[in-house]
DNA sequence: TGAATATAGTAAGCCCGCTTATTATAAGGG
DNA sequence: CCCTTATAATAAGCGGGCTTACTATATTCA
């Protein structure tokens, strides 16, 4: 039964996105803060349309979230030499520290969700969701598959 | 590399959650509006703490979608007469129209997603789902693990 | 070159999620 | 019965997602 299996996955990301959320508050940051600061160790010195795009969220959520991370010195805004229009991110002192303890707990977060998987099942897992990803990629515009 | 595969998981279920909040919006409703709606076609004339816990998120979050769902005409509160604390929630005639569409949508969305999937597939990977939910219980309380 | 178009960032305003706190009522224990 | 505890609903206030709209700057192309 489709519907079941979609509830299901709906709700399991869902425990996720809050254990995350729940993990990284005792480091003084929330979610989406820890994840941008993630992106930001993995592809640094970029400009906010950037992470925007890479976190998929809209730049001006990103707008915000980086005006609450600048103002609390996790991040900086510096001027980019060659468009005047964009802002380069930059991690500070006092957030190098913490990124590393972040990505430790990111990746013992997820080891946790697969607990009990076999190597073949963690691949068979993955393999699985990305034909579900695919499907919903086409099914983002249907008008489109008859094109 | 249980990495990747937690982030897959989260993008899909957030692409999966989009889609779903695009498609009723088309019936002029947000997607946590459309949920309890269809929580209360499945389960009707209950109190809100019964709709709160069964949607998993907090009284006051409830309180608030009901508040405009009642702005609008979609839903009704009405007294209860065993509890002078509660109130009961109903669908009004305005929203048993749209509530069949919903579904409709839901169902859909979730077929659109599992395409390509034979039924042992579907299994398989609803197991996978379960244990994965398991875990993720599990990990929320680790203290608790050790009592 | 100059005009049209595209892009980077931000503001306003909405909905939804949370935590913390408050009020009203119910339920339980002495 | 009364006092304590628990529960139902809500308020205040914040962060984060969105759409729509705006400004400043880049880019494209006629």
């Amino acid at each position: 039964m489709s519907i079941e299996t979609g509830y299901r996955l709906a709700d399991n990301s869902r425990q996720l996105r809050r254990l995350f959320d729940d993990r990284v508050r005792s480091l003084g940051l929330t979610g989406p803060q820890a994840r941008l600061l993630l992106s930001l160790e993995r592809a640094p010195d970029q400009n906010q349309a950037f992470y925007a795009e890479r976190l998929e969220i809209e730049p001006i959520t990103l707008t915000r979230i980086v005006d609450r991370l600048e103002d609390a010195g996790w991040v900086e805004r510096q001027a980019d030499p060659a468009d005047r229009r964009a802002r380069i991110l930059h991690l500070t002192d006092k957030s190098r520290g913490i990124v590393t303890r972040l990505r430790t707990s990111v990746e013992a977060l997820f080891e946790d969700m697969l607990q009990g998987f076999a190597p073949a099942e963690r691949e068979l897992f993955a393999r699985m969701l990305d034909r579900i990803a695919a499907n919903l990629v086409a099914a983002r515009q249907p008008e489109a598959a008859h094109g």
